[in-house]
DNA sequence: CGGTAATAGTTGATTTTGTAACTAACAAGA
DNA sequence: TCTTGTTAGTTACAAAATCAACTATTACCG
């Protein structure tokens, strides 16, 4: 803690990261937004769906840290759409099981090769070690408040 | 574009983006939330008037890249706390300019020290040459897309 | 067992944001 | 000066996020 008092509040991170990441995100939310009706919930749930497979909505809540009201009401609309199936647990009748119906998964293919191209366009003004490391401070910086209860 | 593909979706950089955003705001923002009762916009509005003293809406709009209407809202609590005071430019009376007062610079001063103090924590896992390409980084990310409009 | 606590998930009420339309003031050309 | 267009900022209404309370089920412990 040093006393020489220079330091910018536009250099604060967390509004920097703020401002990147509601910039970036907003091109590729016209993507599913537009051309899938999706909200952003949706649009992350159903990722981690095509990525994990089968989970319930307590396992993407703890994995994609989403408070587990938001996954409920993305859940009922992906269900509704039918690019989502629940089947209950048999031992635990309280859990569901997710997992894309064949529907889903064209969507979610669709989506992920956009993503893809939406990603390399996002980093092509950087080398690709820049890249590499900025991911790799950006996973670290998610983790590291683990958060008090995401659960109330 | 190569056709292999070996892209996760969990290093979409929008994603990652968002994730580090949300989870290093969380703990500052129960500084200015509890001790101040500010909300997001209305903190970013005092430290912009902070740092550049006196500004209308609209530059602060531009500068900020956060919408009018969230502006207007925002001033308006503000102002409610005389945290900041507003007045006309006799020249174009549409135009009001904003200026903190004596405890708006208070309160601004409080969240600066607690800024750099909070910034210090969330990079102390890195090196100076790595935090200082980060925010390199994260400025381009943010001008790259110059948005549609912000005025409608 | 029986009772308390914990967990998965949903629903409802309140807040906050986003979108569009609006008022008031200015600008510029016919 | 009148008309049309633009700009600064506000307001109203719809969409979405947040928070608290709720149901149903399971776990733990006497």
């Amino acid at each position: 803690m040093d006393n020489n008092d220079d330091f910018i509040v536009q250099d604060f991170l967390p509004f920097l990261l703020n401002r990147a990441a509601e910039d970036s995100s907003l091109e590729f939310q016209k993507l599913y937004k537009g051309r899938y009706g999706m909200l952003r919930t949706e649009w992350r749930v159903l990722f981690h769906l095509g990525m994990y497979n089968r989970m319930t909505a307590r396992d993407i809540s703890q994995r994609a840290k989403i408070h587990k009201t938001k996954i409920s009401r993305a859940v009922a609309k992906l269900a509704e759409r039918r690019w989502v199936s629940r089947s209950r647990d048999e031992s635990d009748r309280r859990a569901e099981h997710l997992e894309l119906t064949a529907a889903g998964r064209g969507v979610y293919d669709d989506l992920r090769k956009q993503a893809r191209a939406y990603d390399q366009k996002l980093t092509k003004g950087f080398s690709a070690g820049d890249v590499a490391l900025l991911r790799r401070m950006l996973r670290q910086l998610a983790s590291m408040e683990c958060p008090v209860d995401l659960e109330t």
